[in-house]
DNA sequence: CTAGCACCTCTAGTCACTAGAGTGATGTAG
DNA sequence: CTACATCACTCTAGTGACTAGAGGTGCTAG
Protein backbone atom coordinates (compact mmCIF):
# COMPACT_ATOMS: atom_id res chain seq x y z
CA UNK A 1 0.00 0.00 0.00
CA UNK A 2 1.23 3.18 -1.31
CA UNK A 3 0.58 5.92 0.99
CA UNK A 4 0.02 9.81 0.15
CA UNK A 5 1.71 12.00 2.85
CA UNK A 6 1.06 15.61 3.02
CA UNK A 7 3.70 16.52 0.67
CA UNK A 8 2.83 14.49 -2.00
CA UNK A 9 -0.89 15.80 -1.78
CA UNK A 10 0.59 19.40 -1.70
CA UNK A 11 2.42 18.41 -5.31
CA UNK A 12 -0.50 17.21 -7.22
CA UNK A 13 -3.41 19.39 -5.85
CA UNK A 14 -1.76 22.43 -5.65
CA UNK A 15 -2.77 23.04 -2.33
CA UNK A 16 0.08 24.22 0.14
CA UNK A 17 1.10 21.86 3.09
CA UNK A 18 0.04 24.51 5.35
CA UNK A 19 -2.86 24.83 3.57
CA UNK A 20 -4.17 21.33 3.54
CA UNK A 21 -3.58 21.50 7.50
CA UNK A 22 -5.63 24.70 7.72
CA UNK A 23 -8.21 22.95 5.66
CA UNK A 24 -8.15 20.02 7.83
CA UNK A 25 -8.60 22.06 10.76
CA UNK A 26 -11.70 23.99 9.85
CA UNK A 27 -13.63 20.70 8.71
CA UNK A 28 -12.91 20.88 5.16
CA UNK A 29 -11.25 18.03 5.13
CA UNK A 30 -11.50 14.68 6.86
CA UNK A 31 -8.57 14.11 9.18
CA UNK A 32 -6.43 10.65 7.16
CA UNK A 33 -5.50 7.73 8.76
CA UNK A 34 -1.88 8.17 10.15
CA UNK A 35 1.37 5.93 9.65
CA UNK A 36 3.13 4.44 13.07
CA UNK A 37 5.15 7.57 12.52
CA UNK A 38 1.77 9.40 12.92
CA UNK A 39 2.65 11.07 9.18
CA UNK A 40 -1.02 11.39 7.32
CA UNK A 41 -1.86 8.83 5.07
CA UNK A 42 -4.19 10.13 2.28
CA UNK A 43 -6.57 8.67 -0.15
CA UNK A 44 -7.00 9.50 -3.58
CA UNK A 45 -10.21 10.50 -3.21
CA UNK A 46 -9.03 13.28 -0.34
CA UNK A 47 -6.68 14.32 -3.46
CA UNK A 48 -10.11 14.90 -5.05
CA UNK A 49 -11.58 16.47 -2.91
CA UNK A 50 -8.53 19.39 -2.24
CA UNK A 51 -8.74 19.99 -6.16
CA UNK A 52 -12.44 20.91 -5.71
CA UNK A 53 -11.69 22.95 -3.01
CA UNK A 54 -8.65 24.48 -4.81
CA UNK A 55 -10.56 25.11 -7.81
CA UNK A 56 -13.37 27.04 -5.76
CA UNK A 57 -10.84 28.97 -3.85
CA UNK A 58 -9.89 30.28 -7.68
CA UNK A 59 -12.78 30.88 -8.24
CA UNK A 60 -13.59 33.43 -5.29
CA UNK A 61 -15.93 31.29 -3.06
CA UNK A 62 -15.11 31.35 0.22
CA UNK A 63 -14.78 28.93 2.95
CA UNK A 64 -18.69 28.57 3.66
CA UNK A 65 -19.80 28.52 0.47
CA UNK A 66 -17.20 25.64 -0.12
CA UNK A 67 -18.59 23.94 2.19
CA UNK A 68 -22.03 24.03 0.91
CA UNK A 69 -21.10 23.26 -2.37
CA UNK A 70 -18.62 19.91 -0.70
CA UNK A 71 -21.69 18.79 0.98
CA UNK A 72 -23.75 19.44 -1.84
CA UNK A 73 -21.45 17.28 -4.19
CA UNK A 74 -21.72 14.06 -1.44
CA UNK A 75 -25.38 13.58 -1.83
CA UNK A 76 -26.16 13.85 -5.37
CA UNK A 77 -29.87 13.22 -4.88
CA UNK A 78 -29.78 16.91 -3.34
CA UNK A 79 -31.26 19.68 -5.19
CA UNK A 80 -28.62 21.74 -7.04
CA UNK A 81 -30.64 25.25 -6.06
CA UNK A 82 -27.99 26.25 -3.65
CA UNK A 83 -24.62 25.37 -5.51
CA UNK A 84 -26.95 27.18 -8.30
CA UNK A 85 -27.65 30.06 -5.89
CA UNK A 86 -23.51 30.44 -4.81
CA UNK A 87 -22.05 30.81 -7.61
CA UNK A 88 -24.68 33.06 -9.31
CA UNK A 89 -24.16 35.37 -6.03
CA UNK A 90 -20.87 34.99 -7.16
CA UNK A 91 -21.14 36.04 -10.38
CA UNK A 92 -22.90 39.47 -9.52
CA UNK A 93 -19.90 40.12 -6.58
CA UNK A 94 -17.52 39.69 -9.75
CA UNK A 95 -19.19 42.12 -11.85
CA UNK A 96 -19.67 44.63 -9.03
CA UNK A 97 -16.71 44.41 -7.84
CA UNK A 98 -15.17 44.60 -11.79
CA UNK A 99 -17.33 47.54 -12.46
CA UNK A 100 -16.15 49.28 -9.72
CA UNK A 101 -12.33 48.55 -9.98
CA UNK A 102 -13.05 50.22 -13.65
CA UNK A 103 -14.35 53.39 -11.86
CA UNK A 104 -11.20 53.59 -10.14
CA UNK A 105 -9.01 52.71 -12.93
CA UNK A 106 -9.90 55.87 -14.55
CA UNK A 107 -10.02 57.98 -11.46
CA UNK A 108 -5.98 56.62 -11.14
CA UNK A 109 -5.59 57.27 -15.16
CA UNK A 110 -6.42 60.67 -14.14
CA UNK A 111 -4.53 61.59 -11.45
CA UNK A 112 -1.25 59.59 -12.68
CA UNK A 113 -1.16 61.77 -16.26
CA UNK A 114 -1.29 64.60 -14.73
CA UNK A 115 1.62 63.90 -12.77
CA UNK A 116 5.63 63.86 -12.89
CA UNK A 117 6.07 67.33 -12.62
CA UNK A 118 9.06 67.10 -9.99
CA UNK A 119 7.71 68.81 -6.83
CA UNK A 120 4.89 67.71 -4.32
CA UNK A 121 2.96 71.24 -4.31
CA UNK A 122 2.43 70.95 -7.93
CA UNK A 123 1.65 66.94 -7.70
CA UNK A 124 -1.56 66.16 -9.26
CA UNK A 125 -2.04 62.58 -7.14
CA UNK A 126 -1.00 64.60 -3.96
CA UNK A 127 -3.47 67.46 -5.37
CA UNK A 128 -6.63 64.89 -5.90
CA UNK A 129 -6.19 63.07 -2.42
CA UNK A 130 -6.23 66.36 -0.59
CA UNK A 131 -9.20 67.86 -2.42
CA UNK A 132 -12.74 66.37 -1.43
CA UNK A 133 -14.88 67.44 -4.06
CA UNK A 134 -13.44 64.69 -5.94
CA UNK A 135 -13.81 62.29 -3.34
CA UNK A 136 -15.51 59.00 -5.25
CA UNK A 137 -18.40 58.86 -2.99
CA UNK A 138 -19.38 61.89 -4.55
CA UNK A 139 -18.73 61.02 -7.73
CA UNK A 140 -21.97 58.21 -7.37
CA UNK B 1 -13.46 77.33 21.21
CA UNK B 2 -15.91 74.39 19.83
CA UNK B 3 -14.24 71.45 20.25
CA UNK B 4 -14.55 68.36 17.41
CA UNK B 5 -15.35 65.12 18.95
CA UNK B 6 -14.33 61.99 17.63
CA UNK B 7 -18.10 61.40 16.32
CA UNK B 8 -17.87 64.89 14.79
CA UNK B 9 -14.67 63.34 12.63
CA UNK B 10 -16.35 60.73 11.79
CA UNK B 11 -19.00 61.85 10.62
CA UNK B 12 -17.54 65.08 8.74
CA UNK B 13 -15.34 62.56 7.30
CA UNK B 14 -16.77 59.90 6.59
CA UNK B 15 -14.47 57.76 8.55
CA UNK B 16 -15.72 55.49 11.22
CA UNK B 17 -14.71 56.40 14.66
CA UNK B 18 -13.29 52.89 15.82
CA UNK B 19 -11.21 53.24 12.39
CA UNK B 20 -10.36 56.82 13.50
CA UNK B 21 -8.60 55.22 17.04
CA UNK B 22 -7.06 52.72 14.62
CA UNK B 23 -5.42 55.19 12.42
CA UNK B 24 -4.00 57.16 15.40
CA UNK B 25 -2.88 53.56 17.15
CA UNK B 26 -0.54 53.01 14.06
CA UNK B 27 0.25 56.84 13.69
CA UNK B 28 -1.33 57.87 10.52
CA UNK B 29 -2.79 60.66 12.80
CA UNK B 30 -1.32 62.64 15.29
CA UNK B 31 -3.29 62.22 18.51
CA UNK B 32 -5.53 65.53 19.00
CA UNK B 33 -5.44 67.26 22.54
CA UNK B 34 -7.89 65.60 24.53
CA UNK B 35 -10.98 67.74 27.03
CA UNK B 36 -10.86 67.41 31.00
CA UNK B 37 -13.06 64.28 30.45
CA UNK B 38 -10.16 62.37 27.95
CA UNK B 39 -12.25 62.80 24.83
CA UNK B 40 -10.49 64.19 21.73
CA UNK B 41 -10.50 67.37 20.77
CA UNK B 42 -10.10 67.65 16.87
CA UNK B 43 -8.73 70.40 14.69
CA UNK B 44 -10.10 70.79 11.33
CA UNK B 45 -7.06 70.09 9.74
CA UNK B 46 -7.13 66.70 11.25
CA UNK B 47 -10.18 66.19 9.58
CA UNK B 48 -8.89 67.13 6.43
CA UNK B 49 -6.15 64.31 6.95
CA UNK B 50 -8.83 61.95 7.77
CA UNK B 51 -10.12 62.84 4.66
CA UNK B 52 -6.97 62.56 2.90
CA UNK B 53 -6.84 59.20 4.07
CA UNK B 54 -10.35 57.63 3.11
CA UNK B 55 -9.76 58.85 -0.26
CA UNK B 56 -6.58 56.88 -0.39
CA UNK B 57 -8.36 53.32 1.09
CA UNK B 58 -11.19 53.89 -1.89
CA UNK B 59 -8.76 54.35 -3.86
CA UNK B 60 -7.14 50.80 -2.62
CA UNK B 61 -4.02 52.24 -1.43
CA UNK B 62 -2.49 50.16 1.34
CA UNK B 63 -1.29 51.86 4.91
CA UNK B 64 2.00 51.81 3.96
CA UNK B 65 1.75 53.95 0.85
CA UNK B 66 -0.59 56.71 2.38
CA UNK B 67 1.70 57.23 5.18
CA UNK B 68 4.50 57.52 2.33
CA UNK B 69 2.12 60.03 0.67
CA UNK B 70 1.09 61.92 3.93
CA UNK B 71 4.82 62.64 3.89
CA UNK B 72 5.15 63.83 1.31
CA UNK B 73 2.04 66.03 1.33
CA UNK B 74 3.43 67.51 4.64
CA UNK B 75 6.86 68.27 3.06
CA UNK B 76 5.93 70.52 -0.51
CA UNK B 77 9.38 70.42 -1.14
CA UNK B 78 9.68 66.95 -1.88
CA UNK B 79 9.92 65.22 -5.14
CA UNK B 80 6.68 63.84 -6.24
CA UNK B 81 8.29 60.80 -7.74
CA UNK B 82 7.43 58.48 -4.91
CA UNK B 83 3.68 59.74 -5.22
CA UNK B 84 3.95 58.90 -9.19
CA UNK B 85 5.28 55.70 -8.49
CA UNK B 86 2.58 54.89 -5.93
CA UNK B 87 -0.17 55.83 -7.78
CA UNK B 88 1.06 54.13 -11.25
CA UNK B 89 1.82 50.97 -9.50
CA UNK B 90 -1.58 51.00 -8.14
CA UNK B 91 -3.21 51.37 -11.76
CA UNK B 92 -0.86 48.30 -12.83
CA UNK B 93 -2.69 46.53 -9.88
CA UNK B 94 -5.93 47.63 -10.36
CA UNK B 95 -5.69 46.74 -14.34
CA UNK B 96 -4.59 43.35 -13.44
CA UNK B 97 -7.20 42.62 -11.35
CA UNK B 98 -9.64 43.84 -13.67
CA UNK B 99 -8.18 41.18 -16.06
CA UNK B 100 -8.35 38.43 -13.90
CA UNK B 101 -11.69 39.04 -12.63
CA UNK B 102 -12.80 39.56 -16.35
CA UNK B 103 -11.11 35.64 -16.58
CA UNK B 104 -13.51 34.74 -13.43
CA UNK B 105 -16.43 35.95 -14.93
CA UNK B 106 -16.79 33.98 -17.95
CA UNK B 107 -15.82 30.71 -16.09
CA UNK B 108 -18.57 31.21 -13.71
CA UNK B 109 -20.85 32.31 -16.45
CA UNK B 110 -20.21 28.98 -18.15
CA UNK B 111 -20.87 27.63 -14.58
CA UNK B 112 -23.92 29.21 -14.13
CA UNK B 113 -25.28 28.82 -17.73
CA UNK B 114 -26.01 25.23 -17.69
CA UNK B 115 -26.95 25.12 -14.00
CA UNK B 116 -30.76 24.97 -12.68
CA UNK B 117 -31.75 21.37 -13.50
CA UNK B 118 -32.83 20.13 -10.36
CA UNK B 119 -30.45 17.85 -8.97
CA UNK B 120 -26.67 17.76 -7.59
CA UNK B 121 -25.71 15.16 -9.96
CA UNK B 122 -26.46 16.62 -13.08
CA UNK B 123 -25.18 20.21 -11.89
CA UNK B 124 -23.30 22.66 -14.24
CA UNK B 125 -21.58 23.95 -10.53
CA UNK B 126 -20.12 21.29 -8.91
CA UNK B 127 -19.06 18.82 -12.28
CA UNK B 128 -16.87 22.13 -12.96
CA UNK B 129 -15.56 22.40 -9.92
CA UNK B 130 -15.14 18.43 -9.50
CA UNK B 131 -13.25 17.99 -13.03
CA UNK B 132 -9.57 18.88 -12.72
CA UNK B 133 -8.77 19.72 -16.79
CA UNK B 134 -10.95 22.45 -16.19
CA UNK B 135 -8.87 24.18 -13.40
CA UNK B 136 -8.43 27.62 -14.14
CA UNK B 137 -4.43 27.52 -13.72
CA UNK B 138 -4.57 25.10 -16.69
CA UNK B 139 -6.26 27.29 -18.86
CA UNK B 140 -3.64 30.09 -18.05
C1' DC C 1 -30.98 64.44 39.29
C1' DT C 2 -31.48 60.75 35.69
C1' DA C 3 -31.45 58.42 31.45
C1' DG C 4 -29.56 57.82 27.29
C1' DC C 5 -26.06 58.45 24.23
C1' DA C 6 -21.30 59.30 23.29
C1' DC C 7 -16.83 58.73 24.85
C1' DC C 8 -12.80 55.90 26.77
C1' DT C 9 -9.30 51.68 26.85
C1' DC C 10 -8.45 47.06 26.18
C1' DT C 11 -8.82 42.59 24.23
C1' DA C 12 -9.86 39.68 20.85
C1' DG C 13 -12.02 38.47 16.56
C1' DT C 14 -12.64 38.58 11.21
C1' DC C 15 -10.95 35.91 6.80
C1' DA C 16 -7.91 32.92 4.65
C1' DC C 17 -4.22 31.95 5.12
C1' DT C 18 1.19 32.15 6.49
C1' DA C 19 5.44 31.87 9.31
C1' DG C 20 8.38 30.08 12.52
C1' DA C 21 9.90 27.57 16.80
C1' DG C 22 10.96 23.27 18.53
C1' DT C 23 10.72 18.53 17.86
C1' DG C 24 10.22 13.89 15.64
C1' DA C 25 10.27 10.68 11.47
C1' DT C 26 12.11 8.91 7.27
C1' DG C 27 15.18 7.75 3.70
C1' DT C 28 19.71 7.38 1.88
C1' DA C 29 24.71 7.42 1.53
C1' DG C 30 28.91 6.11 3.63
C1' DC D 1 25.02 1.22 12.09
C1' DT D 2 25.48 6.41 11.87
C1' DA D 3 25.03 10.95 10.11
C1' DC D 4 22.71 14.02 7.57
C1' DA D 5 19.22 16.08 4.77
C1' DT D 6 14.64 16.48 4.07
C1' DC D 7 10.08 15.98 5.33
C1' DA D 8 6.72 15.53 8.79
C1' DC D 9 4.46 16.92 13.33
C1' DT D 10 1.97 20.46 16.75
C1' DC D 11 1.51 24.86 18.50
C1' DT D 12 1.50 29.73 18.61
C1' DA D 13 1.24 33.90 16.61
C1' DG D 14 1.29 36.98 12.74
C1' DT D 15 -0.65 39.23 8.21
C1' DG D 16 -3.74 43.57 6.72
C1' DA D 17 -7.29 46.55 7.64
C1' DC D 18 -10.24 46.78 10.12
C1' DT D 19 -14.39 45.37 13.58
C1' DA D 20 -16.82 43.95 17.85
C1' DG D 21 -17.74 43.88 22.46
C1' DA D 22 -16.83 44.20 27.54
C1' DG D 23 -16.64 47.23 31.22
C1' DG D 24 -16.30 51.70 32.57
C1' DT D 25 -16.60 57.17 32.36
C1' DG D 26 -18.28 61.63 30.45
C1' DC D 27 -21.78 64.69 28.67
C1' DT D 28 -26.19 66.66 27.84
C1' DA D 29 -31.13 67.19 27.54
C1' DG D 30 -35.25 66.79 30.04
Amino acid sequence: MKKITIGDAARKSGVKVPTIRYYESIGLLVPPDRSEGNQRCYEPSDLRRLSFIRHARELGFDIDAIRTLLTLQDDPHQSCASADGIAKARLIEVEQRIRSLTALKGELELMVEGCGHGRVEQCRVIEVLADHSQCAHVHH
